[in-house]
DNA sequence: TTTTTTTTTAACAATTCTGTTAAATGTAAG
DNA sequence: CTTACATTTAACAGAATTGTTAAAAAAAAA
C-alpha cells in the first residue's frame, strides 16, 4: 500500500496512494463541488493518473461519499462536545470551544456541506442517527422559538450556543466575499483572523456576564 | 414581448417570456450551482422549451451572469444602507435593518453567491467597485483587528455590524442543515423562524444598553 | 389580411466526462 | 526468481450536455 513516487521520496512523510487521492479529492470537492469536480483534476493533484482512481474507488459518487462522510464526521462532534470537561471554568471552556470550531471553519468544509446537503439531501438522512443528540442542541432553539415567541427579558441560555456559532461561521464565510472582492491575499486574510477568538470570546463572556447566568446556564 | 401560452392565460399575471426565464434560472442556479443546473431544467421550470433559451440568452454562461449580477445587486445595498433614515431611533432602525436581511438570507441567495464566487472569484472582481463603500465596513473591521488586536473591553461599535450579519445569517443558513436532517418541512421551519428577527434584535439592543453607546456610535 | 416576431419541433455536431479494458511496466515480498 | 499487487499508458464506448440550425406553427402587430 505504499507509494515510493517522484513525488515524495522520503520515507518519513510518504502517505499511502489512498490518502493522497482523499487528501486531493476533499481540496478539489470542497472547493469546485461534486458537479464541478473533475477526476482528471484530482488524479492531478494526487499525483498519478486517472485509471487508478477508479482502481481505488470505483466511482466518483463513492468516491465523493467517502469524503462526506469524512467532512460530516469532523463537524458533528462539533455540535456535541459542548458537555464534556465539567470541571473546566466556563471562560475557558467557552474560549477553547470557539477555537476549536474556527480552526474547522477555516476550511471551506462547512460550505461543501451546505452546497452538497441542498444539492441532495439523502446525503443526510441516512447519516443523522448517531449525532441525534447534538442536533437536538438545535432542535431545543427552534422548539422554544416556536412554544413562546421568547421577547427581550426571555432570550435565554439555550441561545447561547447557537449564537456562539453564528458569530464564529459568518464572517469566515463571508471572507470568502470579501477577501476576493478586496484583493486580500489568504496569508494576509490569515494575519488579520489572528485575534479573532478573543474577541468573539470576551465578547460572549461580558455578554453572560451581564446577564447574570450561572456556570450551570451555559454548561 | 408579452407571452399568453398555457402556462398563464390571465392578463393580470402573466409575465414576459424573459422574465419567466430568468425566474427559473434563479431557481435553479440557487439550488444546484452553475456546474450542476442544466438548461432542460430551466426552461421545464419556466414552460417552454430549451431552443427558446438560446434565442434570448445566447449561452448557459451569459445566462448565469445575468442571474449573478441579480443577486448581487440585492446583496450588496444590504452592506451600505445602514447609514440613512438619520432620524429613526437606533432601536427601531435596528429591527428594520434586521428584518431586511433575514428576508434576503431566506432564499438561497447567500449561499449561492459564495458558492459561486469560489467557483470563479472573477465573477467579484469586475463588479466590485460600486459597492467599496459597503465593504469598507468590513474591512474596517478587519483593520482594527490587525491594528490593535482588541481585546475585552475594546470590543467597540465597529463590530456592531458584524455580528448582527453573523446572528442573522448563520442560523438560516445551517437550517439547512437542521431542518434535512431532522425531517422539518420548509413550511414547519417557516413557522419556526417567526419571532426571529425580534429575539436578535432585543438581544442586540440589550448587549448595546449595557455596553453604554451612544446613538452615533452605531449609526 | 399580410407581415413580423415569437415559439416549437426535431435533428444534429461537437465536446466533455465517466467508466472500462487490455496490455505493459514497475515494485514489493516470499 | 517468481509471484502478486500497484501503476501507467492508451484507447475506447457510452452518455450527457451545450449550442446550432432549418423549417413549421403560432401569436402579435400592422
Amino acid at each position: 500500500m505504499l507509494k515510493l513516487t517522484n513525488i515524495d521520496m522520503n520515507a518519513e512523510t510518504s502517505i499511502s496512494t489512498e490518502e493522497a487521492i482523499l487528501v486531493a479529492a476533499r481540496k478539489v470537492f470542497e472547493s469546485k463541488g461534486f458537479d464541478g469536480a473533475r477526476m482528471q483534476e484530482i488524479s492531478d493533484r494526487a499525483g498519478i493518473n486517472r485509471a487508478l482512481l477508479h482502481y481505488y474507488f470505483r466511482t466518483k459518487e463513492k468516491m465523493f461519499e467517502r469524503i462526506f462522510d469524512e467532512v460530516l464526521e469532523r463537524f458533528m462532534p462539533l455540535l456535541s462536545t459542548w458537555d464534556q470537561d465539567m470541571e473546566e471554568s466556563w471562560e475557558g471552556k467557552l474560549k477553547r470551544f470557539i477555537s476549536t470550531l474556527i480552526t474547522f471553519l477555516k476550511t471551506n468544509s462547512m460550505l461543501f456541506l451546505l452546497r452538497e446537503i441542498i444539492r441532495k439531501p439523502e446525503l443526510l438522512a441516512s447519516r443523522t442517527k448517531k449525532h441525534r443528540k447534538g442536533l437536538n442542541k438545535f432542535v431545543l432553539y427552534f422548539d422554544r422559538l416556536k412554544q413562546e415567541r421568547l421577547i427581550r427579558s426571555d432570550v435565554d441560555s439555550r441561545y447561547i450556543y447557537v449564537i456562539i456559532h453564528s458569530l464564529c461561521s459568518f464572517p469566515l464565510m463571508n471572507a470568502i466575499v470579501f477577501s476576493y472582492s478586496l484583493q486580500i491575499s489568504p496569508k494576509e486574510y490569515d494575519e488579520l483572523m489572528t485575534g479573532y477568538p478573543e474577541i468573539i470570546s470576551d465578547l460572549l463572556i461580558q455578554l453572560l456576564k451581564y446577564r447574570g447566568l450561572r456556570k450551570s446556564d451555559i454548561m
